[in-house]
DNA sequence: ACCCAGGGTCGTC
DNA sequence: GACGACCCTGGG
């Protein structure tokens, strides 16, 4: 690990606003200066755009330009996407405009699924206070630039780790859920490695349902979000579902409306798109 | 002071 | 399949 910049010029579809105020993350912050800083494997990262110029700098494990290529997921063609997408109706035109930024990062798998189990019911600033003090207990110290991050803890890390201690970091109810989620995986009831193999999307997220703590809701946004990258799923929480029911269902009693209904519009209208075309309208609605 | 909601899941009926 | 409970924090 060694200090370590790399500049990207004229890349389309990056926006640093859109691609880390999405939802998809926990641990990158914004800082004076409009860059932002986030840990995620064994790196310390910041990004910042100058012009027409991306430059990403850091502690970085191995060569950053690999490392940033595949974190920010720029060999994938977004403008195609968002042209394919853009041409599906008025809503998704407005919606892909909106977040014309955005990129799905690939996540590490493990925290990924901590991270949204910690998610369930919960709002963004606390799931990141949980994060960030799971780490700081548990993770491995990078120092940069006179200031000490931490990484996000490994499974072998949390081995010894009980339901008090989760419950002391302010998961609350979810301390079980961690607790139980880690066990398995430690002791390969979920394989990791043969589930990243995985090439069937149903299979995958059949197993992911398996994990504690882990719902439909939860394995979507781990399917989308994480390495596994499938883009055939369609995560629905409460603001997919208020954005669906406004532009598709209307229904006047939104908490009536059927994920089934959601689910087979989606897939009708966005196919095996529908992961990106709920992260353009997800943070469309949410921004906007 | 009180109520409500927040990227849901789980157990129970 | 529907319903309530669940920890905790911030905002009205």
């Amino acid at each position: 690990m060694k200090e370590q910049t790399y500049r990207l010029k004229n890349q389309d579809s990056f926006e640093l606003n859109h691609i880390f105020d999405c939802g998809q993350c926990f641990r990158w912050n914004k800082q004076p200066n409009g860059g932002y800083t986030g840990v995620f494997r064994q790196n310390v990262l910041n990004v910042q755009r100058q012009g027409n110029e991306i430059i990403f700098q850091g502690m970085v494990t191995g060569d950053i330009k690999t490392v940033v290529t595949d974190y920010f997921d720029l060999k994938r063609d977004y403008s195609k996407i968002k042209e394919q997408l853009s041409k599906i109706d008025e809503n998704m035109n407005q919606s892909v405009k909106y977040g014309e930024g955005i990129r799905i990062l690939n996540q590490d798998l493990w925290e990924t699924i901590l991270s949204f189990i910690i998610s369930a019911n919960n709002n963004i600033p606390r799931i990141k206070g949980i994060i960030e003090r799971l780490a700081q207990k548990y993770g491995e110290e990078i120092k940069w630039r006179d200031k000490t991050y931490y990484t996000f803890p490994m499974p072998e890390q949390l081995k010894n780790v009980t339901v008090e201690d989760f419950r002391s970091l302010g998961a609350g109810f979810r301390d079980i859920r961690l607790y139980e989620t880690t066990h398995m995986i430690l002791d390969k009831k979920v394989d990791l490695k043969n589930l990243q193999k995985e090439t069937d999307t149903l299979k995958m997220r059949e197993k992911l349902l398996t994990l504690s703590g882990v719902g439909p809701k939860v394995a979507d946004c781990i399917l989308l979000f994480s390495s596994l990258k499938r883009l055939d799923v369609f995560p629905i929480d409460v603001w997919v579902r208020r954005v669906m029911n406004e532009l598709y269902i209307k229904n006047p009693d939104e908490k009536k409306v059927k994920k089934k209904e959601i689910e087979k519009i989606a897939r009708k209208k966005f196919g095996n798109l529908e992961g990106l075309a709920q992260q353009y309208l997800f943070y469309w609605k949410r921004e906007a």
